[in-house]
DNA sequence: GCGACAG
DNA sequence: ATCTTGTCGC
């Protein structure tokens, strides 16, 4: 078991070692278990935070469609944000919901980048190491990888790189809106990342385990304000 | 002046 | 992450 590094320069040689690692890659399975988690801070507030900030953590079970279990969590940020150092401010909190979950998934969701990052192992990939969970990254934008957006259909892909090597893909969810970015993450390539998701697109934008977990968040948030 | 970096 | 009007679609 992995421990979460509490200082600027833990996090960075916890993150070099994490992108030299090779766990074995996620094998295929019929219909997984896909988790999903989020975490979110109270509204009203702007900018980056700070340490202590009260967040709610939310997890959550999919398989087939069907929730199978799901979590919520509260708890304090590591840190403020900043790019980059995202696992300090989210890290524990995003571990403490999934280790809630009565039922476990075979793989993990998380909103944050993997190997789209300037060490290579973004809080997706370094929260799978922790849990040791084969984990794929959701994100809206991209951290310091490129690649243009796919064609405004239903299901289209483009990949984007990082020092000439496909880290990821942007994924058309939803015809109209702008596209995921589904990032490599741990024992996870760019293409189990994007061949997994592309395999449970509902009619929403995010991706029914995302979704769940996410709404647990928001809804505990709203009842303890 | 322009661009800017997950959540 | 969160702030936001109107608009579209089920």
């Amino acid at each position: 078991m992995r421990a979460w590094p509490a200082t600027v320069e833990g996090l960075i040689l916890e993150q070099e070692e994490l992108a030299r690692a090779s766990p074995p890659r996620l094998r295929p399975t019929g219909d997984p278990a896909i988790g999903g988690c989020f975490v979110c801070f109270a509204r009203g507030k702007t900018g980056p935070g700070e340490a202590g900030d009260p967040g709610w953590a939310g997890a959550a079970v999919v398989r087939r469609g069907r929730v199978l279990a799901s979590a919520v969590v509260t708890g304090k940020a590591g840190a403020a944000y900043e790019p980059g150092l995202l696992a300090l401010r989210e890290g524990p909190l995003l571990e403490a919901a999934v280790l809630e979950l009565a039922e476990g998934p075979d793989v993990l969701l998380v909103n944050a980048t993997g190997r789209d990052h300037p060490r290579g192992a973004g809080l997706a990939l370094h929260l799978g190491a922790v849990l040791e969970l084969p984990t794929v990254g959701i994100t809206h934008r991209l951290l310091v990888a490129a690649g243009d957006w796919p064609a405004d259909e239903h299901g289209a892909t483009s990949a984007f790189h990082l020092g000439g090597k496909p880290v990821g893909y942007w994924l058309r969810t939803r015809r109209g809106t702008r596209p995921l970015a589904v990032h490599a993450a741990w024992r996870t390539d760019a293409e189990a990342a994007v061949a997994l998701v592309g395999s449970i697109l509902g009619t929403t934008r995010t991706p029914e385990p995302l979704r769940q977990a996410r709404q647990s968040a928001r809804t505990a948030r709203a009842s303890s304000l």
